[in-house]
RNA sequence: GCGAAAGUGGCGGAACUGGCAGACGCGCCGGACUUAGGAUCCGGUAGCCGUAAGGCUUUGGGGGUUCGACUCCCCCCUUUCGCACCA
């Protein structure tokens, strides 16, 4: 008997895999497709559990996936640009190409090593020219499009990365990477003009049945999609989403940042700049969290309300945001909240506008929920009376008329700015000529490529401006003296358009061909981590759009099912290495093996849900794979031989048929799981309970002496019955089928053991037969006055009338109907489960 | 503050559309085998009462709908996550 060794199976397996290609694939046409992707990895140098379960999980399906006669393409790649490998260089002069590769090569390892089903020939890495070319290729459509521009504007800056964040990468006031608190800068920067994809983006999430609500909440919040109008006061447009409360607009509220008020700031001296500058001074972050007392001043001028003819005061407000809307509202003190603060605070006049439906005139003196909400108008002249939606509708429409306003559509969603002030990134492919102005590098000229560097300073300006030779370069346009943008693009545009290249990887004509994304397109099944939910997810659904508005493809969405995981904790915490609790995949490999490891990762949580790692769970998972592996091998030279037939239910007799049901009730169960639910760790525990029915079956029979541990010899017992022989082959072939996808090394080695040359892909998943998996006989529980009093086993035919029959007759039940009358009596259920329940007084 | 999800044994977690709560695993206890067992195999394991048969209680708390509720409805508590002055 030969002990389960798992490092000896899967390097030979994994040897296997490499030397046939086992996982490369080609378009077919013939066969249904299933694009299986797990988020590519950013190259930090060694992957933790953490990282590797979502490729685990991933893998699970792939080869699930394979099994059912899926053509399936599972790529991986490495989201290699970014700035740790410049930070590395900083700090350790290492180049960050180099650092960035030697990761790679290590984690590629890892990977290997858990034995992820990766067809690698599509391997990508995004920091290499073959990839960021395409990267510049589309800024150049997107260019061409007005998709992509460029203008001076405050952006957010991280003082620990020295560069630019986008508004999405801004967590808190904090930023994404390095927590360093973000300020504020004015720079000449480019952007993309996602917001023109914002009704689409938002609409388009409906189609998203697939993803969790949690990640399209996310979506459509980031959006932010308001209706309502913009109106003039005089000079000063406001937006509002409430102009049926605009007979008690008060005042004027403007945001510190508005343009009049830094004109009037210039014009009005000391005394107003010493305010503002109070408000600009005031953090910016702090300001927009609402954690800042909310404050303003009088800047002595008026406009007037177009509704009422009246002259309104116009304020300052710390707490309006100069870059939403049109950066000044509205007061309506009576309506709202914030208002109202102000109005009490710098005692300005408050008029009620709007009465409930069903009551009077609200005090205007208080402020309640009741008051912000819808009603009805009074105190509006010719609108009194009208449910606030009329209103609206009716107000916006004069407004037009009178040209003084319009309804419109405003959006959270901001502009994209994907410029970057460092060195490791796709340059972006424009010049600035001294004659022509801005002009986009010809498309045969690129990849404008990176230039070598090789001192890293750190310092806070474009690297790339220190390289004269890169900096200096002709006009695409007329030949002329001209320089290169200096900065590189944002990371996440790297990621935004990876799954399509992953249909072509090798192309050098486009980024992709059409046909190879019309057939793989659009991914299947998409795993990675809730992180991303406003960021790569949503990109990658505007950059989606943007290829097929340049025709290279025809879908919309590119995710049809996203799942998102859950973190592996180590001692409560997110592992890092800073923490010093990470566990790799290595150490773990080396003592219980990658199938072990796989298994236990899949097993101790659903996918979905966060888990704590724990080592004795893990030697939990390699004890069921040792349990298995002696069973197999045990019982493989009497079922693994040719010849078998079948199991033919009519000579097999009862423990015999109770194995077969088990078999099949096991393979509807976990096929289920896996396919469509992604419960793996219901399935895993499906499979157990296979395993503990096998046992208990070879107790019974006798078919080896199953409390022999490995060190020892078996003494295989003859199986005399060729009934037991045919019903333990089908249970064993497809406990291992089932298995593979989970621990595929030792399930290709048992498979091989058990006789089969193809390996389990060629095997197929098994085969769900209903028939065999009907019980003959089920047991009914009964119910007296809803507690459990009694269970009855019955043919599994038996008619209501026999159930209720038994039922009254049964001794447990009978008991508590005596002296009682029956006044009532259900029998529910169908197919497998049924109850019978009494109800007495 | 707003929004969403979730609260089940000592622990991780099961329970598909309302139908035997606690599958499966970890841990623990016991038995077998054994010089030995931290290997293996078998059994037990929600709580309380009882030698037992059995009974009572139990899915965060309280109410409700139903023959029947972890599941549906209402109120409350807690946790996690997201948004956070968006006019």
């Amino acid at each position: 008997m030969a002990d389960y060794k798992p490092r000896t199976i899967e390097k030979k397996w994994q040897d296997h895999w490499r030397d046939t290609r086992a996982f490369e694939v080609t378009e077919d046409p013939a066969r249904p497709k299933f694009y299986c992707l797990e988020m590519f990895a950013y190259p930090s140098g060694h992957a933790h559990v953490g990282h590797v379960r979502n490729y685990m999980i991933g893998d699970v399906v792939a080869r699930m996936k394979r099994m059912r006669g899926f053509n399936v393409l599972h790529p991986f790649g490495w989201d290699a640009f970014g700035l740790p490998a410049e930070n590395a260089a900083i700090k350790h002069g290492t180049h960050p190409e180099t650092w960035t590769l030697d990761n790679i090569e290590h984690m590629k390892g890892q990977l290997q090593r858990i034995g992820i089903s990766y067809a690698w020939e599509r391997e990508l890495a995004t920091c290499t020219p073959e990839y960021y070319r395409w990267n510049q290729w589309i800024f150049i459509k997107m260019l061409e499009r007005d998709l992509a521009y460029k203008r001076r504007s405050s952006v957010n800056w991280c003082p620990g990365c020295n560069t630019v964040l986008a508004n999405e990468q801004v967590v808190n006031g904090e930023c994404w990477r390095c927590g360093s608190a973000v300020s504020t800068r004015d720079l000449e920067q480019w952007f993309f003009r996602i917001t023109k994809y914002a009704d689409e983006l938002l609409a388009g999430a409906k189609t998203l049945t697939e993803w969790p609500d949690k990640v399209l909440t996310m979506q459509r919040n980031w959006i932010g999609r308001s209706e309502g109008a913009r109106v003039h006061f005089d000079g000063i447009e406001v937006f509002t989403t409430r102009i049926d409360t605009i007979y008690g607009a008060n005042f004027i509220l403007l945001a510190p940042e508005h343009a009049l008020v830094q004109e009037w700031a210039k014009a009005d001296g000391a005394a107003f700049d010493a305010s503002l500058k109070r408000f600009q001074g005031q953090d910016r972050t702090a300001r927009m969290t609402g954690e800042v007392e909310k404050e303003g001043f009088d800047t002595g001028r008026t406009v007037i309300n177009p509704f009422t003819g009246q002259p309104v005061p116009i304020w300052v407000a710390n707490f309006v945001l100069g870059e939403y809307g049109t950066g000044a509202v509205m007061g309506v003190p009576a309506h709202d909240q914030r208002d109202f603060e102000f109005a009490r605070k710098y005692n300005l006049p408050v008029t009620a506008v709007i009465r409930p439906a069903d009551g009077d005139i609200p005090d205007a003196a208080a402020m309640t929920e009741a008051a912000e909400a819808d009603g009805v108008l009074v105190n509006s002249g010719a609108y009194d009376g009208l449910p606030s939606d009329q209103a609206r509708a009716k107000l916006t429409e004069d407004a037009r008329q009178r040209q003084i306003g319009e309804g419109t559509i405003q959006y959270r969603l901001k502009d994209w700015g994907i410029s970057r002030q460092r060195y490791w990134g796709t340059p972006i492919p424009v010049l600035y000529c001294d004659t022509c102005g801005m002009v986009p590098e010809k498309y045969e000229n690129l990849p404008v490529e990176l230039p070598r560097m090789t001192e890293f300073t750190g310092r806070g300006d474009s690297p790339l401006a220190q390289i004269p030779e890169f900096v200096n370069a002709p006009c695409p346009r007329c030949g002329g003296t001209a320089r290169r943008e200096t900065d590189t693009m944002d990371t996440f545009v790297d990621s935004s358009w990876y799954f399509l290249r992953f249909c072509d990887p090798h192309n050098d004509t486009l980024p992709f061909d059409p046909a190879t994304v019309a057939y793989w397109g659009p991914v299947d099944f998409y795993s990675g981590g809730v992180e991303h939910a406003i960021l790569h997810l949503i990109y990658s659904r505007f950059f989606t759009r943007v290829f097929r508005d340049v025709g290279l493809t025809t879908l919309d969405e590119p995710f049809t099912r996203l799942l998102t995981q859950g973190m592996v904790l180590k001692d409560g915490q997110v592992m890092s290495k800073s923490k010093g609790n990470v566990v790799d995949p290595d150490d773990m490999i080396d003592k219980f093996g990658a199938d072990a490891l796989r298994l236990y990762v899949m097993f101790v949580a659903p996918p979905e849900k966060e888990i704590e790692w724990t080592d004795a769970g893990l030697e939990g998972s390699w004890r069921f794979l040792a349990r298995v592996w002696r069973l197999v091998d045990q019982l493989s030279e009497t079922i693994g031989g040719a010849g078998i037939p079948a199991p033919a239910s009519g000579e097999l007799n009862d423990d015999e048929r109770g194995l077969r049901r088990k078999t099949h009730e096991t393979i509807r169960r976990v096929t289920l799981d896996l396919d469509p639910r992604v419960h793996l760790n219901t399935a895993v525990s499906g499979l157990m309970e296979l395993v503990n029915e096998l046992y208990a079956f070879c107790n019974k029979s006798q078919c080896f002496d199953v409390g022999r541990g490995q060190d020892d010899v078996a003494s295989v017992g003859v199986i005399e019955r060729p009934g037991t022989v045919a019903v333990l082959k089908e249970a064993v072939e497809a406990l291992v089928l089932m298995l593979s996808p989970f621990a595929p090394h030792m399930a290709e080695e048992l498979w091989e053991k058990l006789g089969h040359a193809g390996g389990v892909v060629a095997a197929g998943w098994p085969a769900f037969d209903a028939e065999v998996a009907k019980a003959s006989e089920m047991t009914v529980p009964v119910q007296v006055n809803g507690k459990l009093r009694g269970r009855l086993t019955v043919a599994a035919d038996a008619s209501d009338d026999q159930l209720r029959e038994l039922a009254v007759a049964d001794a447990g039940v009978a008991k508590h109907l005596e002296g009682k009358t029956i006044r009532k009596v259900v029998i529910a259920g169908g197919g497998g489960s049924r109850i019978v329940s009494i109800v007495v007084t």
